[in-house]
DNA sequence: CTACCGTACCGTATCGTGTACGGTACAGAG
DNA sequence: CTCTGTACCGTACACGATACGGTACGGTAG
């Protein structure tokens, strides 16, 4: 399940976003607001995942009818994207000595708002939230690749990279998590369920390094090591790379 | 919108994947089958998205009543299990000279894939889809890098980092259509209707680097070139990472 | 040839979505 | 007190997946 946001107007959107609306409301007593039901959304998708948020459950977890947040949002699709750029705040924005550094800082960041909340894996990145929590990291995160002789399409390429790598990272992470929930099925469970029937269908003479790595893989799996090592490792790469680059351009 | 699989029994899955039924239907006049659904189901999802799939224009495609769908596949999730198993058939098997020419080639290969399939990027990859085609692809892939040095499960992360950075690529490539058709907005129109917004509101003093590269990076999008250039880019640098390793290991 | 029965197919119903529309009730202004 | 704008919500609709209980027919047993 991916969601999509961000169904209509984009200006809607932004100025939602950025809360240019200057919500005056002298009449009527709001006891709703744009941040409650944002918060509300993003407890929800902490704990029951994406697929659990509807405007029904968030309406019922405010106490309000269902239709009121519609005065206050225009639509699921929107209050994702607002999810989505709220929770960016969180990270972490310490300076950090040299590009390599600063880039593992951020690689690390990253990685820990995923774990914090998985159901960012589960937006479409189809169009980037362009919010103000967006913007500030964006910033940030650019700022620690700036003056070393990377041209400015080279370091969004760059950092779009890592960023890149660390989703995939998260993916390994806190996919075992989210499936779980989201079948009810361990992996365990769920291994020793298509095991017996894989043995009589997975021809090792058809498949031989496939069966040979995937056995191996498996084991290494269980002792619950590979996913982080394969986080780590993966960055070096990238990172060699990188220096490699800026060097070619320093020169 | 993230499309999660295969709802229930494992065993039940994985017999349909690799067609263990022997479906020998004597009684009757199956005009229906497991394959016509599939493809069926493909065919959809190619030209109109994941989102459109639904059991109904499955079914109306096919000139049957909804329900007749389920007497070949358990439900949507396995539907498309099937859907994904069956498609990875259609990459290239070529053996290349050398790790690199073959993970430049799977790179590519797989590249193609999701241009030909974008909806792949909107299935949840929660538990791998155990399926024949899968199995003969991952076989492949790790055919070319075995005997090289690495360790069972360093071949594994190995491709597995390649296949990510081809993912994120994918994304890059085809957001722009997935999107158009998602939204029915261009990334032109949507363009002219957030940027006199954001003007307003995007302080260039309060993210200085961001509006800087942001803006660069806008003008070599129109150019249409960066995202192909940071497939190719992001895979030189992931290429010499594992350069490295495998000659650490040679020693 | 008839009776039977297993199976392919499907009509209907249930429950869950997002959200459009038309109220209702209340707070403040005149 | 009347008027008006707004916060909130009840209901309805158009989808979605899929459980359940038929229906109709082809092959087989007697």
């Amino acid at each position: 399940m991916i969601e999509h946001t961000g169904s209509g107007d984009p200006a809607r959107t932004l100025a939602l976003l950025w809360r240019t609306q200057e919500r005056v409301s002298r009449k009527g007593k709001p006891d709703l607001s744009v941040d409650r039901i944002v918060r509300a959304g993003i407890e929800l998708a902490d704990s029951d995942g994406l697929k659990a948020l509807s405007m029904r459950r968030v309406a019922e977890s405010l106490g309000v009818g269902t239709m009121s947040l519609y005065t206050y949002v225009p639509g699921k699709g929107e209050l994702i994207d607002v999810m989505v750029d709220t929770v960016q705040a969180t990270t972490g924005r310490e300076t950090a000595q040299g590009w390599r550094a600063h880039l593992t800082y951020v690689a690390r960041e990253n990685l820990a708002l995923y774990r914090r909340h998985p159901w960012l894996l589960q937006v479409a990145p189809s169009r980037t939230v362009l919010g103000p929590q967006v913007a500030a990291k964006y910033d940030f995160e650019l700022r620690g690749l700036d003056g070393i002789g990377l041209s400015d399409v080279e370091m969004d390429s760059v950092l779009e990279l890592v960023l890149g790598h660390v989703q995939n990272s998260a993916r390994g992470l806190t996919a075992a998590a989210v499936t779980e929930k989201e079948t009810g099925l361990t992996d365990q469970q769920w291994w020793d369920a298509a095991a017996p029937f894989l043995m009589t269908v997975f021809d090792p003479a058809r498949y031989p390094v496939a069966a040979r790595v995937g056995g191996a893989v498996g084991e290494a799996h269980q002792s619950a090591f590979s996913p982080e090592h394969s986080f780590e490792f993966g960055l070096e790469m990238l990172l060699d790379g990188v220096g490699r680059l800026i060097e070619s351009r320093a020169l």
